[in-house]
DNA sequence: GAGCAATGGTTAATCGTTTAATCAAATGCA
DNA sequence: TGCATTTGATTAAACGATTAACCATTGCTC
């Protein structure tokens, strides 16, 4: 069996509280006693239990994460390795604190704000969006919360996230310098996600800015998913639109599209060029190497680890955004026109 | 603030026992009762504390998954998809049955062991090898504890595998099929990783049986990511060696070779030929498609579990083994000779 | 109507911690 | 020496659940 604090206290001579302060050192002890304690610990390798401590001290030392899922009651979206870097981002730097990360999806069967009464989460970070009741329900909850990638301004979280805009103006002023002028835009769901809303208008406005022409049946919606960028990729060639340049709003997409155009035998870059965006680890592995927008995405796991802990110690934080840099990186996607 | 056992039984006019009673089942409540006390907890959206639960029942609901990083301290090893997917299998079949999981690696300045008493573990899934001293300190836990892809057969945990040198096996025989003679395998650390040592057996059974040439420098041993499978490429090269065709020891492996030899000028499979292992999400999307050994990664996690729990509920199981079947999946990354 | 079992509820101990409130001994100071 | 203060330890309540043991009604049986 286990040893518990009463173990040792029995072990060392001493009452359970004296091992406690000694543990945490919130009062002083004797030099003597203190050692006689510290060597029955070590005796009988006593950890204490994380769980009657947070009874007493009312937390829990857990931080849950909230993860999309494609479907409701389907698995996590472990797939998109953007998740998975987050997610490993966020585990070290919790870890590092002392926290331990509880990672769920939104369940049907289960609310997440049961989950986090249940675990007496100390507080939450979110990536991505969600319906609105989501948010709301949270709100009541009182917990920490931290979002990354969402743009619900309208409640009072704290935001981690990068100018989505501003990325696909990066990728599709650079098209635009290459000499390209008819563009394809590559997207997930628009209305249900903010992010690819964002990422949408920026799209526009380079373009606006530059001159060339917009038209609405350029813009290719789907999932964010491999299979979604090969049947866009499929229905850009079937509308037989003059495009010579694709922005992808994910390099999910991207990588996709570029294997649906290899099939459709159409080569990357020579007949079609193609921008991705996030920078995911794969990316610089394909052939050609993708040309895309370089997010720091372990750095929002570590930013929202960082500004959720500065919550949990200061309740009455006022709401924060951080808003990270972004960056073209040059590969081999694209093509020089002219 | 939440409410507790005794709000809800306040409101009802009971005691605490008798909603508890009337929450878990455990003993007949007279219908009358029940109502109150069912209206009682809905009106406080009152919601069971799993840690105070936990400490009275001594347990935990908590199933902790060790996963390997590549240097002690570091973050975890998310990056290789196909742990992602063994996670995310994982976590949804545990949450299926009321258990959430806790991700975290074995860290330098806190064994895993440590970790497993602190939080109360109900169980652990061992995810690839670990130092023997690992499995010694785990086993004086007593906690149930089931392995994926460890070939420590000493210990007497479950374990869930594939049969990793027939995999390698199929792959090679493949190309030999193919009318390849001349062969290179891409390998991760031979001596510190069971896996990659079995994968290695495989290849060499396979050629010794169809009369090909083993040679010792063919082998071609690095970690297992992109980078390695890029630097490894280049070691082949350099080589001079006659090499038609290599098998991967890994998808990743092989992701990174195909870079390493197209940046070098060779085409796959025109100039070289490759097989993977593993068949990872990305292996179908690449250009080339990957020709791959594809395992049931996310059944591994699910069969993982499933272990697990019947043995937390049947503490006196006896040692399990399930080997998990294999399959050639051909697409684009081998030629035909001759 | 006495005796007994079944039914439906309560009381109180327990799980492993923390910590406010006490208490005893030692020390400082006049 | 006597009194106040400091130091170092203990006692006991609390955290939010579960559950064994107990108690009071009710309903049956003979």
């Amino acid at each position: 069996m286990r040893a518990t604090l009463k173990d040792v206290a029995q072990l060392a001579g001493v009452s359970a509280a004296t091992v406690s302060y000694v543990l945490n050192g919130k009062r002083s002890i004797s030099e003597e006693t203190r050692h006689r304690v510290l060597e029955a610990v070590r005796q009988l390798d006593y950890v204490p239990d994380l769980n009657a401590r947070g009874l007493s001290m009312r937390d829990s030392k857990l931080i849950g994460v909230v993860v999309p899922q494609t479907e409701p009651g389907d698995r996590l979206m472990f797939q998109n390795s953007f998740y998975s870097e987050v997610l490993g981002s966020i585990e070290y730097y919790a870890r590092q604190q002392g926290y331990h990360i509880l990672i769920s999806a939104t369940d049907a069967n289960e609310s997440y704000l049961t989950l986090a009464k249940k675990r007496n989460l100390d507080g939450i970070i979110v990536i991505g969006m969600y319906p609105s009741e989501f948010y709301q329900q949270m709100k009541k909850s009182q917990i920490p919360i931290v979002l990354i990638d969402s743009y619900c301004n309208d409640y009072y979280y704290h935001n981690i996230r990068i100018d989505d805009a501003y990325g696909s103006y990066l990728a599709t002023q650079y098209l635009l310098q290459c000499g390209h002028r008819d563009l394809a835009f590559f997207v997930g769901r628009v209305q249900e996600n903010g992010v690819m809303k964002k990422r949408l208008t920026g799209f526009q406005q380079a373009l606006a800015e530059f001159g060339a022409p917009f038209r609405e049946e350029s813009v290719f919606e789907g999932q964010i998913d491999y299979a979604s960028g090969v049947e866009l990729a499929g229905r850009l060639l079937a509308s037989k639109l003059p495009v010579t340049a694709v922005v992808a709003a994910a390099d999910i997409l991207a990588i996709g599209a570029m294997k649906g155009l290899y099939e459709a035998g159409r080569r990357v870059p020579d007949d079609i060029s193609i921008v991705g965006f996030d920078d995911l680890e794969i990316s610089q592995y394909l052939t050609p190497g993708l040309t895309t927008v370089r997010q720091q995405i372990s750095l929002k796991g570590q930013k929202a680890v960082e500004l959720l802990l500065k919550h949990i110690a200061q309740p009455d934080l006022t709401k924060q955004e951080e808003i990270l840099p972004l960056q073209l990186i040059e590969r081999g996607s694209v093509r020089r026109l002219g």
